[in-house]
RNA sequence: GUGAGUGUAGCUCAAGGGCAGAGCACUGGACUGUGGCUCCAGGGGUUGGGGGUUCGAAACCCCUCACUCACCCCA
C-alpha cells in the first residue's frame, strides 16, 4: 500500500460518518437551546496564542502542538483546543464587553501530537460552549446542568460529574506556596515528574497517578481549605446551584485541569465505560484569561465535549442518533435503451421535488438492477420501459414489502408525495 | 517519549519449517420486464516492508513500519 493515513488520524466512513454528523447537529441544538450562538473558527492560529493561554509549561504546549511556519516566517500552530481561538475572535471582533453576557459555541477538529490510544487521536473533535462577561456562580451551575441533563437524557453509561475549585489570583498563590512547602517536605517519596512539576507547575502534581505519590498527595493540604472568602463563596454557590437542580456531583479536591488558565470552578465528566481515557467532557472558569490575551477584564466560564468519546459512549448505550430517511428514496432502472432519456427526466424532476434518487444505468439485467437498488439502500425501485414511456408512467415497487404499482410519472410533485407517504399494505 | 500485544485475500480468520487455504464479500452464468434463496464457475496474495538463518521461511532471528492497548497526557 503506497499511501495510508498518517498516524493517529482516522477516516470517518459511512455509516459512522453519518451518525457522527447527527451527533454534532444534536450538540449544536443542545447549545442553541441554552442560548449559545455558534462561531466558526480557523483551525490554525499564531502559536503564541496557545502558549500564552494554555500555559508554557503544559504538556500540550511543550510537546504536543503541530507547529509550522508561514511564508512570512510567522510561527503558526494547528489548534490543540478551542477556547483560546474563541476568545481571540471575541476580543478581535469585540463580541464581548464587560458587564454584558455573551454565549458562544464552536465545534470542529483539534490537533495534538500524542501517542494514539482508545479514545485518543491526533486529530479529534470537540464541541465547546463559553459564557463571557459574568462571574455569577449560577452561570457555572447552569452551564454544568446543560451537560449533566444531556448525559442523563441520552443515558451516557457510568457518567459522573467531578467538581473542584481552583481558587482565584488572590488565594491560589498562597496555596501554591503552602503546597510547594509540603511537597518539598516529602520530596524523597515523590516521582521524578512530580519533583520537576513542584518547580514548574505544582498544582499539577496533585493529578499524579504514580502509586508512590498517592499516599503523599492524599494527605496534602486540600486547595479548598485555602480558598479566600469570595472563592469559597463562589464555589459554595455553584454547589448549591447544582443541588437545587438535583444534579448529582462528586467533590474532587484533587481535580486539577491540565490547562493553566482555569480559576475558581473546575469540573469534568468521566465515565468508567471509556477505557483509560475516562473524561468525555470538561471545563471550568477562566476569569483572568481574556485580559491576559489583551482583551478587557472579562470573566468567563466554558466547557468542551470530546465528540469521539461521546460517540463511543452513545454507541455503548445504544442511544446514537440514527438517520430517519433512507439514504436513497428511489432507484430508477431503464428496461431498454430507449428509456434512458425518460429515466433522466424523472430523476431530475424527482430531485427537484427533494426526493433522493439514483439512476441504475449499466445494469444488463433486471435482476441486477434489483440487487443494485438494495445496495444503494433504496426504499423503492422504479422501472420504465416501452409501456411506461408511452403512458408517461413509472412502475414503482416497495423493496421492503414487495408491493408494486404503476403510477403517473408526472407531475413529479404527486409522484413525490406518493413516495414520501407510501401506500400502505394494499396489493 | 516508554512498554506490551498483533500484522496472511476487500472483511473475519486457518495453516507453527515442506504445494498459501476457508467462510463471507465480489464478478459471471443457470435466469433478456421482477430482488433477497439455491446451484455452478471465476477473479483475486510479493503472508506489512527490508535483511538474515536454512536445501526449503507465512512460520525462526534482527531491523523497520503500521495497528491495538497501556504508561504518560487529556476531550
Amino acid at each position: 500500500m503506497k499511501y495510508q493515513a498518517p498516524r493517529g488520524v482516522k477516516d470517518l466512513l459511512p455509516p459512522e460518518s453519518e451518525t457522527f454528523r447527527l451527533l454534532e447537529e444534536e450538540i449544536s441544538a443542545l447549545f442553541a437551546l441554552s442560548g449559545f450562538r455558534e462561531v466558526r473558527l480557523p483551525i490554525f492560529e499564531s502559536a503564541a496564542l496557545f502558549s500564552r493561554s494554555i500555559g508554557e509549561s503544559t504538556d500540550i504546549v511543550e510537546k504536543e502542538m503541530y507547529l509550522f511556519e508561514g511564508k512570512g516566517g510567522e510561527r503558526l500552530a494547528l489548534r490543540p483546543e478551542g477556547t483560546a481561538s474563541l476568545l481571540r475572535a471575541a476580543i478581535e471582533h469585540r463580541l464581548a464587553e464587560p458587564g454584558r453576557t455573551t454565549r458562544l459555541s464552536y465545534q470542529g477538529p483539534m490537533f495534538r501530537h500524542e501517542r494514539p490510544q482508545a479514545g485518543r487521536l491526533r486529530q479529534f473533535h470537540q464541541a465547546g460552549a463559553e459564557i463571557l462577561g459574568t462571574n455569577d456562580p449560577d452561570t457555572d451551575a447552569d452551564l454544568i446542568a446543560m451537560v449533566s441533563r444531556y448525559a442523563e437524557k441520552t443515558r451516557i453509561p457510568g457518567s459522573t460529574l467531578l467538581i473542584n475549585s481552583m481558587g482565584c489570583e488572590a488565594c491560589r498563590p498562597a496555596y501554591r506556596t503552602r503546597l510547594v512547602a509540603y511537597l518539598e517536605d516529602h520530596k524523597n517519596t515523590l516521582c521524578e515528574t512530580c519533583l520537576r512539576r513542584t518547580a514548574t507547575n505544582p498544582l499539577r502534581v496533585l493529578d499524579c497517578k504514580v502509586e508512590g505519590c498517592q499516599a503523599v498527595l492524599e494527605a496534602a493540604p486540600p486547595l479548598t481549605e485555602f480558598l479566600c472568602a469570595s472563592s469559597r463563596d463562589h464555589f459554595d454557590s455553584v454547589c448549591r446551584g447544582l443541588a437545587d437542580q438535583s444534579i448529582p456531583y462528586t467533590l474532587s479536591h484533587r481535580l486539577v485541569r491540565g490547562l493553566d488558565y482555569y480559576t475558581e470552578t473546575a469540573f469534568e465528566w468521566v465515565s468508567d465505560a471509556l477505557g483509560s481515557q475516562s473524561t468525555w467532557a470538561a471545563g471550568g472558569r477562566y476569569n483572568g484569561l481574556v485580559s491576559s490575551l489583551g482583551g478587557p477584564d472579562i470573566p468567563g466560564v466554558g466547557l468542551a465535549i470530546g465528540i469521539e468519546r461521546l460517540h463511543l459512549l452513545r454507541e455503548k448505550a445504544a442511544t446514537l442518533p440514527l438517520p430517519t430517511d433512507p439514504p436513497v428514496m428511489i432507484a430508477l432502472h431503464p428496461l431498454d435503451e430507449a428509456s434512458r432519456g425518460y429515466i433522466h427526466r424523472i430523476l431530475s424532476s424527482l430531485r427537484e421535488e427533494n426526493i433522493s434518487a439514483v439512476g441504475l444505468f449499466g445494469q444488463s439485467r433486471l435482476k441486477k438492477a434489483f440487487v443494485s437498488a438494495e445496495r444503494e439502500k433504496a426504499r423503492y425501485i422504479g422501472l420504465a420501459g416501452e409501456d411506461e414511456r408511452e403512458s408517461n408512467t413509472l412502475t414503482i415497487k416497495d423493496l421492503a414489502t414487495g408491493v408494486q404499482k404503476t403510477v403517473p410519472a408526472f407531475p413529479a410533485a404527486s409522484l413525490a408525495d406518493l413516495l414520501r407517504t407510501g401506500w400502505g399494505a394494499e396489493s
